[in-house]
DNA sequence: TCTATTTGGTTAGCCGGCTAACCAAAAGAC
DNA sequence: GTCTTTTGGTTAGCCGGCTAACCAAATAGA
């Protein structure tokens, strides 16, 4: 999964434009944060990716694995899968499909449960993982090198702040909803 | 575009167990912190897209209409949206022939240069984007409703030391790379 | 026990990213 | 004026998300 730039972003004053045009109450210094935000998030996560596919991974593959590692007998059932990783199971049932043509991990029937198969972790699977690991954690040692423990903490709070503000833009969308209705 | 939650996250005390194992000097809020990163822009990411969409729209399609709607006589070539998005020529043309089939845009040949088409805003897509603009604004502003000014300065601050910090990332890969050649 | 419901999984097909490969036309080089 | 290179665009096909629809099997209920 890659995700854009948006090279040519909105200048504050152009924001300013648009909304006064609107006869908004626009604060453009707000929308140019939440840019701010998405723009890092992207890079970041642009490097990220790039990162784990030079082993031949995906994000979501490599914390399949993870889960597989850290599961009893390094098996679970691709509904267990789902759960944990928190995606709908047509993900699951594709990403497994791939993993186990990779050879990382391979599928065995249940004796009690004719429905479902196995995913178990391979040895080949557990070595990718055992390379990969110290590079993905010093990927987060890497992002925050250059923040004191104050920032790193005041960073953490404002996160919790933005998770928390996530439901008032549910609450826009119901507004909007409710709109279409009348 | 959706991002799952990865409902079942490591914890503190998890991930520091398998970098012992490893070997390896791991540190855990580190890796929190990045998580916490994750889930923040993924958790907002998700009620905007789901905002954006209740307006039969995508986060991509907004920017290309707001892109057009300030264009020269309301019109831009593929190559040039693809440009401004920063993404790559065969994601427009997909994303363009829908809008194109949602009457949002239409095209026409140029007169000049006859490989190309211009893709010009129609009223509908003005329409459409004038409804959605309000709402757009006003997400952020609702996320960032309860920061104070000094919060927000220094959010903004973080989240260009995390932009610098990406090709840190990328350094790691290259130093993969460099080791997978030998 | 038999039926109805729930659970587990897959397939088909859409979306927005990507690369590779291709074609047509414009522009540059000589 | 021709030949080569660059530019603009599409198509095909992969990836990881999604929903809808379906099948098979386990479970619950009467």
């Amino acid at each position: 999964m890659s995700y854009y730039n948006f090279v040519d972003r909105p200048s504050q004053a152009r924001i300013k434009e648009m909304a006064d045009e609107l006869h908004l109450a626009v604060s453009p210094e707000d929308v140019h944060l939440f840019l701010d935000f998405q723009l890092a998030y992207r890079e970041v996560e642009k490097n990220y990716e790039s990162l784990v596919a030079s082993f031949d991974l995906s994000e979501s593959r490599f914390i399949i694995l993870m889960f597989l590692y850290y599961a009893d007998q390094r098996q679970l059932l691709p509904s267990e899968v789902a759960t944990k990783l928190g995606v709908q199971k047509p993900t699951v049932s594709k990403l497994l499909k791939g993993m186990t043509a990779q050879r990382i991990v391979t599928s065995h029937p249940s004796t009690t449960d004719k429905r479902v198969r196995y995913i178990q972790l391979t040895d080949a699977g557990e070595q990718l993982l055992r390379a990969f690991l110290p590079y993905n954690y010093r990927v987060s040692t890497e992002l925050f090198a250059d923040f004191s423990e104050e920032e790193k903490q005041q960073f953490a709070r404002l996160l919790r702040k933005l998770l928390h503000a996530k439901d008032r833009i549910h609450q826009l969308e119901d507004e909007h909803n409710g709109k279409r209705e009348n």
